[in-house]
DNA sequence: CGAGTTTGTGCATACGTATGCATATTCTGG
DNA sequence: CCAGAATATGCATACGTATGCACAAACTCG
C-alpha cells in the first residue's frame, strides 16, 4: 500500500500541502471550518503527519531520551510508568535504553543524539564530564535522577537524601538502638555517599557511632548477604540501615529465615524508596518513600525549561522525602500502624 | 553552537557529502583508507548522522515501539530490560508507552505509525482488529507478547500457558490435594482462559472439579482479597493455583499473615511467571517459569521476518515453561498419618 | 467608496541524508 | 600500449513537512 502524505490530502479537497500542514499545527491562522474539514478528510485517509520530516525540518523530535541503568531494581518501574505517562501527557515520546548496571553510560548516549531528542533523563547513573559538554554543544538537557554530581554539569533531581537518612537515625536513636550498622549500595555513588552521610552525621550528633558498612549493590541478594555478614559478627547491630529498600528486604531474610533472628525484636532494619512490596505483610518495611511524581515532574519541567528561567545553567532540586512507618523496625515513641492493607 | 552535518565533513575533506553518506554505510564501495579518514574527521567535528533524515528517505526508523499495559506487574521490568538489550544489540531503538492496566491501547498506536516505527510489540494487551488492518495497510508487524489473539490478525509470542498448567494441575493432583481453587487475572484475557482452561482440563482428566475461581487482576492486592476469599469459605481449597506470580505472592500472605495458615502445610500455592521475588526466601513460591529471554528473541524475529518465511501471514509461537519447585507447594505424594491401632 | 487592515491561501524553499546515474580514474590482460 | 572492466567519486534529486513571503479577498471605518 502507498503511504499517504500531506500532499495526498491537499489533493483530494483541492488545497495546497501548506494548508493541510497548517490544519495541524494549533496555532497557525486557518478558519475552523477548513480546519474541521482537513482533519476529517485526514482521517478517513489515514494520514498523520510523519513525524521524521516534521523534526528534521524543526531540528528537533518531540522525542526524550530515558537511559535506566538499574532497571532491575524494583524502584524503577514505578518511575518509568510515571514518566511515560507525563510525557505522553505533553506530547513527547519516550526513546528508552536500559544499560547493564556497571556500563558505561556515554556509550548510548551518542544514539540519543542522533535523534534530535529534546532532553536526557538519566537514572542510576551518571555522565562523563566530557559527554555533559557534548550534550551542551547540541543544547540538549540533561537530567540525572535519582543520582547527582556536584561539579554542576548537569541538572539533577533527588530525594532529600541527607536529611531524610538523619531523620531514620534520629527515630532509630530514640527508640533505644546502639549498635547501628548500614547497607550501602555502591561506594561512589551520590545517593549512597548521602544517604550514608546523612545517617552517621545524626549519629555523631547524639555521640554514637557506626558499627559497620557493608555493600549490597543494590539488589535482594547483596543486601541478604550483607546481613549475613553484619549479624553474623561477633558485634551484632540492632539497627540496620539499609540504603534502598530491596537490599532491606533482602536483609530481613537473612535475618528472619538464615538466621533465625526476630525483626524487629533482635534487630530493627530500615529501608529507603518506599518500592510496592516493602508494604507487602511479609516484610512491612519501614522506610523513606521517594516522592516519585514530584521527582518526575521535576526532572520534565526542568527538561521543558521551566524551572531556571531560562539560564541554561544547572540547576539541583532536591524533593523531600517522607518516613513511612511499619513494623520492621521498633520505633517505640511514635508507634503508628500503617500495615497492609490500609 | 551550530550543528555540524554529512557537508560540514565534506568540506573540511574537501570529498562530497555523498562519500562522507558512503562512508557510513557499511555497504558501499569506497576505500578502507577513505573511510577511515571520513570516519576520524567525523569523531573530532562530533559528526553522528541525523537518524531523522536517514529515516525520512528510506520510510523507516530503526526504531521499535513497545507498548506495555502493565509496567507495575513485576515480570514486566525483566522482559523490558531484556527487550532494551536486544534491540540495542541489532542497532534498533526503543520507542515505549506505559499505558494504564485497562486503557484502550488503540489510542497509542497511531502516535507509533508517525515515527515509521519498523515494528510493535505489545505487552498483555491486544489490538482492535481495525487497528490491526491499519498496521497491516502500512506494513508494520505487531507481535503480542504474553498475549494472544484467535482470529490470525496478529503475530503473538506466549508461552505454552496451556500444558504448563495443566502440568501444575498433575504435580498437585498427585501429591493428593482434594480441593482445588484458581486465582484468575483477568476474565477475558487469553492468559487466563488458557491456564484456567489447562488447569481445569488436568483436573477433569482426574475425575476432579474446580472449587472454586476468583479473579485478582494480576495484582498483589487482588490475589490477597482474592485469596482471603476463598480460604475464608465454608469450604477451603487446599490447593491455589494462580494465574501470576504477584497474585499468589498476595494470595501467600493473605494466607499467613491474615489467616494464620500454614503454607505449604494447610494450604499448597502455585504460581506463575517466576519473577524475581518469587525466589526470595519469604516466599519461596513454586511456579512456572516462563522463558523470558526465548520468548523476546521469538518477537524479535518475527518482527525481523524471519520467521513465517517471507509470508507476512501472522504467526502464533509457543515457548515452552518450565516448572520451578520450591516450598509453597506439598508436591510429594502425601503420608497420610498413620492412626494408632484402635 | 476607497485606503488601510485583517484574513486565508499558495509558492517556494530548507531540513540532512541516501542513492541512481554519470564521469573520472585506475587496473587488467593480451 | 590500448580496449574494456572495475573502482571511486561527484551531481542532482527525493523523502514529507513547516514556514516566510507574496498576494488575493474580505472587511473596517471614516
Amino acid at each position: 500500500m502507498k503511504r499517504v502524505t500531506s500532499k495526498d490530502v491537499a489533493r483530494v479537497l483541492g488545497v495546497s500541502q501548506s494548508t493541510v500542514s497548517r490544519a495541524f499545527s494549533a496555532d497557525a491562522r486557518i478558519p475552523e471550518e477548513t480546519r474541521r474539514k482537513i482533519l476529517e478528510s485526514a482521517r478517513t485517509l489515514g494520514y498523520t503527519p510523519n513525524e521524521l520530516a516534521r523534526g528534521l525540518l524543526k531540528r528537533k523530535s518531540n522525542i526524550v531520551g530515558v537511559v535506566m541503568a538499574d532497571m532491575l531494581n524494583p524502584f524503577y518501574p514505578n518511575v518509568l510508568d510515571i514518566m511515560s505517562r507525563h510525557l505522553h501527557g505533553s506530547g513527547k515520546r519516550m526513546l528508552l535504553f536500559s544499560v547493564p548496571n556497571d556500563t558505561d553510560v556515554d556509550e548510548v548516549l551518542p544514539f540519543l543524539l542522533q535523534y534530535k531528542v529534546e532532553g536526557v533523563i538519566i537514572t542510576s547513573a551518571t555522565l562523563s564530564s566530557k559527554m555533559a559538554d557534548v550534550f551542551r554543544n547540541h543544547d540538549t538537557k540533561v537530567v540525572l535522577f535519582n543520582r547527582a554530581v556536584y561539579d554542576h554539569s548537569v541538572s539533577s533531581v533527588c530525594c532529600e537524601n541527607v536529611d531524610s537518612s538523619a531523620n531514620v537515625a534520629r527515630l532509630l536513636v530514640r527508640a533505644g538502638h546502639k549498635q547501628f550498622a548500614i547497607i550501602g549500595g555502591k561506594p561512589d555513588t551520590s545517593t549512597h555517599i548521602e544517604r550514608s552521610g546523612g545517617f552517621q552525621r545524626e549519629l555523631r550528633r547524639s555521640g554514637l557511632t557506626l558499627l559497620a558498612e557493608e555493600f549490597g549493590g543494590n539488589t535482594f541478594e547483596g543486601g541478604f548477604r550483607a546481613a549475613k555478614a553484619l549479624l553474623g559478627a561477633k558485634e551484632r547491630p540492632d539497627a540496620i540501615f539499609c540504603i534502598s529498600d530491596v537490599m532491606a528486604m533482602g536483609a530481613l531474610d537473612a535475618a528472619r529465615c538464615e538466621l533465625g533472628l526476630n525483626v524487629p525484636g533482635d534487630v530493627s532494619i530500615v529501608g529507603f524508596d518506599d518500592i510496592p512490596s516493602a508494604a507487602w505483610p511479609s516484610y512491612d518495611l519501614t522506610t523513606v518513600r521517594q516522592p516519585v511524581e514530584a521527582m518526575v515532574s521535576q526532572a520534565l519541567s526542568i527538561l521543558a525549561e521551566d524551572v531556571g528561567y531560562g539560564s541554561s545553567a544547572p540547576v539541583a532540586v532536591r524533593v523531600p522525602g517522607e518516613i513511612v512507618i511499619r513494623r520492621s523496625a521498633k520505633l517505640e515513641p511514635i508507634r503508628r500502624k500503617a500495615h497492609f492493607p490500609a
